[in-house]
DNA sequence: AAAAATATTTAAGTAAGCTTAAAAATATTT
DNA sequence: AAATATTTTTAAGCTTACTTAAATATTTTT
C-alpha cells in the first residue's frame, strides 16, 4: 500500500486512540497537511478496499484490516525511534522525523531484526507502547498527564506526545526524559500551570505542555 | 526529489560507470523495469532540471548536479548496506532490497551518523566503494573480474557486483565473500569457465559469475 | 427555531509517473 | 546500399494524490 494510504490510515488510528478523538475527514485533512477533499476522496477510496468504514457526515472508523494496517506501521515507527535514539547521537525530534519515512520503506523481517537486536522493547523513547508483530499492544498503559498529578508526590515520565522540536529542546534541556522522576510541587488550577521539581531545579509548566507530558505515580 | 526521479539519476549513473555502458532511454527503461516511452519522457523532464543532458537518439549524460545526486543516493545506499550487514543476520540479497527502500528516506544527517558509526568506512559488504559527504569516492579500484585472471595465482575478493538472489545464495554457500581468498586453477577459455579453489573445495564457475566476480591479486 | 458559521462533499482540474500503439529514426543484416 | 529489425520518440490515455471552487449538509450561535 501507498505512503498516502499508510499515513491516511495511521493517522485515523492516532485520532481514535489520542489526540482529539476526532476522525471526521477535515481533522484527519489537518493532521496529514491536505485539504478536506482530498480527504473525503481517500476516505471513499479506502472503503472500497475494506480499510475503513466511511458514511456521509460521520466519523471515520477503521476496520480491523486497517487497524492492523495502522498498528504495523506505528510499529515501525516505533522500532525506528527506538533503535536510531539508542545508536545514534540525535535529537528526539530529528529521530521523529527519520522514522517517520523509513517507517513505510521498512520490511517486517528488518522490523523483526531489530526489535529482536533491541530485545523487543516495550515502549519507545517517547514512551509510546511498541506493537508486536501480531500488531498487539501487550501493556496496560495507566500514565495519566501532568496536568491531572496531584500536588507533592513524585512521578516517572512515562511519554512525551509531541513531535514538536522545540518542545523536545526544552525537555532536554530540564532532564524532561522518559523514565526521569519529577516531583509535582504544586498545581496552579486557577492558571492551569504546574510547577515541578527536578533534578533540584523547579520549572513552571504550562498547559500546553503538561497536557502532553505523562506520568506514572511513585509509589 | 522524487524517487523515481533518483532512481532514473542512478540508473544512469552506474550504466555510465560499469555494466554496459550505454544510458540510453531503452537500456534505463530495461534497468528500472519501465517503458521505452517512459524513460524518454523522464530524460526529456529532467533535461529542464539540468540534471542530465538529453539529445534525441543519444546516450544520457549526466550533469555534474545530476552526478552528484546520484552519488549522494549510492552513498545512502552503501552506507545502508554496510550498517545493515554489520547489525543484522541476513543475506546479502535481503540487505541490498531494504537499502534500495531506504537509500530514498534517508536525510544526510542521518547518512553521516551511520558512516560515523562505521568509521567511515570505504568499502560496502559488496566491495563497492562509498563516496564521502561531499560525494567523492577517494579510493582507487584496481580490482579485475574473475573471468580475466591468471592461472596459479590467488587472489582476494573485492566486488560482487550483483543483486540476484540466487547468486548470492551460491557465495555464502561456497564462501565467496567479500576478502575471502580463492586460487585460480584453471581458465578453461574454450568454454568461457574458471576453475578456482576456495577453503580446499574446486568450483566451476561459467562466466555468468566470472563476469561479476571481483578481485585482487594476492602478492 | 432561524440565521450564521463551519464542515463536508461534489465537481472540475492538475502534475507525476506510468501505460500502449503508432510514427520516425537509427542499427543491423543481407 | 537496400531491406529488415530494433530503438526511440510522439501521442493519447490512465491512476494516484492532490488542488480550488461551489454546493450541500451539519453545528453553533443568537
Amino acid at each position: 500500500m501507498s505512503v498516502a494510504v499508510e499515513n491516511f490510515v495511521k493517522a485515523i488510528y492516532k485520532n481514535e486512540k489520542h489526540d482529539t478523538n476526532d476522525t471526521k475527514p477535515g481533522n484527519i485533512a489537518k493532521e496529514l497537511g491536505i485539504s478536506n477533499a482530498a480527504a473525503t476522496d481517500m476516505a471513499k477510496k479506502l472503503a472500497t478496499k475494506d480499510l475503513l468504514h466511511y458514511k456521509k457526515y460521520q466519523q471515520l472508523k477503521l476496520t480491523k484490516k486497517g487497524t492492523q494496517m495502522a498498528l504495523n506501521v506505528v510499529r515501525k515507527h516505533r522500532l525506528w525511534e527506538s533503535f536510531l535514539f539508542k545508536m545514534f547521537d540525535m535529537t528526539l525530534h530529528d529521530i521523529h522525523r527519520e522514522a517517520e519515512l523509513l517507517e513505510h520503506q521498512t520490511s517486517d523481517l528488518l522490523a523483526n531484526k531489530i526489535s529482536e537486536y533491541l530485545g523487543n522493547p516495550k515502549f519507545d523513547p517517547h514512551g509510546d507502547p511498541i506493537p508486536n508483530a501480531d500488531g498487539k499492544i501487550t501493556t496496560t498503559d495507566t500514565s495519566i498527564a501532568l496536568s491531572q498529578t496531584k500536588e507533592g508526590r513524585s512521578y516517572t515520565i512515562s511519554r512525551l506526545m509531541s513531535d514538536d522540536k522545540e518542545f523536545f529542546d526544552f525537555c532536554a534541556q530540564h532532564g524532561l526524559k522518559y523514565g526521569n522522576t519529577i516531583f509535582v510541587s504544586k498545581q496552579l488550577s486557577k492558571n492551569k500551570m504546574t510547577q515541578i521539581l527536578i533534578d533540584k531545579n523547579t520549572i513552571l509548566l504550562n498547559e500546553d505542555f503538561t497536557s502532553i507530558i505523562y506520568v506514572n505515580e511513585k509509589i
